[in-house]
DNA sequence: ATTATTTATCGTAATATTGCTATATTAAAA
DNA sequence: TTTTAATATAGCAATATTACGATAAATAAT
C-alpha cells in the first residue's frame, strides 16, 4: 500500500526512524556535511554546492527541515539554514545507547 | 522520476544514507530494538511481536540485511537474526563526530 | 511418506519519493 | 517602478516503498 503504520509504533520509535528516513539520501546527507563544512549558517549557497536542480534541493531542505534537522530562518531576501543541533544529539545518543547495550552481549 | 542519483555522491554519503533509509521505518527500528531486548540472537519471533503480516516482516528484515544492519544464519528449521555491530559502529562514530563539530561551531 | 512449521518469494494495489520544468512569491537593487 | 535574485510551490512522469494474500521452498515432526 505504500502507507506506513505509524499509529503501531511508539512516539520514540516514530520520531527516530523519521529522522532516519529524512536522512536516507546522499543528497540530504551531502546537505548536512556542507552546513557542517561551512560551519555557520549558510544563506543560499547549498544549490550551487549539489548536482542538482533548484527545486529538487529546496524540497530536500524542506524534508530536512520536518524532521526536526535543520532550522532555516528568513534573512531579507534568502534563507539562513543550519544544523539543529537538538535532532542530532537525539541520534548520537540512540545509537550510543545500542553500541553499549550491543557490548554487554555475548552472542553471534 | 522516483530513482536517486547516488553516483553523484561520495561512497561514504551513500553508505551513511543507505543505512539511515533501512532504519526509516518504525517496523524496523522496532526490530532492531527487539534484537536488542531479548540480549540474543534470535529465532523466528520477530513476526510475533509486530503487527504486521509475515511476509511484511519477512520483506524489512531482507531490507535490514542489505544494509548491513543485521546478519541472519540458518539454524535448521528456521533462521537466526541479530544485530551486526560494525553497522551501528559507524552509525554511532557518523553522529558523535557531527556533533564534536557542532561543539566547535558558534552559529545559531 | 505425509503433515506441520518456518521463512521467502511472487504478484498486486495503494501510496510515497525523486527530480524536473514552469511558475509563483518575495525582497533587494537599479 | 521595473528588474533582478533567491526560494518555494504546482504539476507531472518515473520509480520505489509498504503491505498483504497466495504460494513456494525447505526442514522438522509424526
Amino acid at each position: 500500500m505504500g502507507v506506513t503504520k505509524t499509529d503501531y509504533f511508539t512516539g520514540n520509535q516514530n520520531q527516530i526512524a523519521m529522522m532516519a528516513k529524512a536522512l536516507g539520501h546522499p543528497a540530504r546527507i551531502a546537505i548536512i556535511e556542507h552546513l557542517l563544512k561551512v560551519n555557520a549558517c549558510i544563506c543560499g549557497d547549498i544549490v550551487s554546492e549539489l548536482p542538482l536542480a533548484q527545486p529538487t534541493v529546496s524540497q530536500h531542505l524542506k524534508e530536512l527541515k520536518n524532521a526536526g534537522l535543520i532550522k532555516g530562518s528568513i534573512e531579507g531576501n534568502t534563507i539562513c539554514y543550519c544544523i539543529d543541533e537538538r535532532a542530532f544529539k537525539i541520534l548520537k545518543n540512540y545509537f550510543t545507547k545500542i553500541i553499549t547495550k550491543l557490548a554487554k552481549q555475548n552472542c553471534c
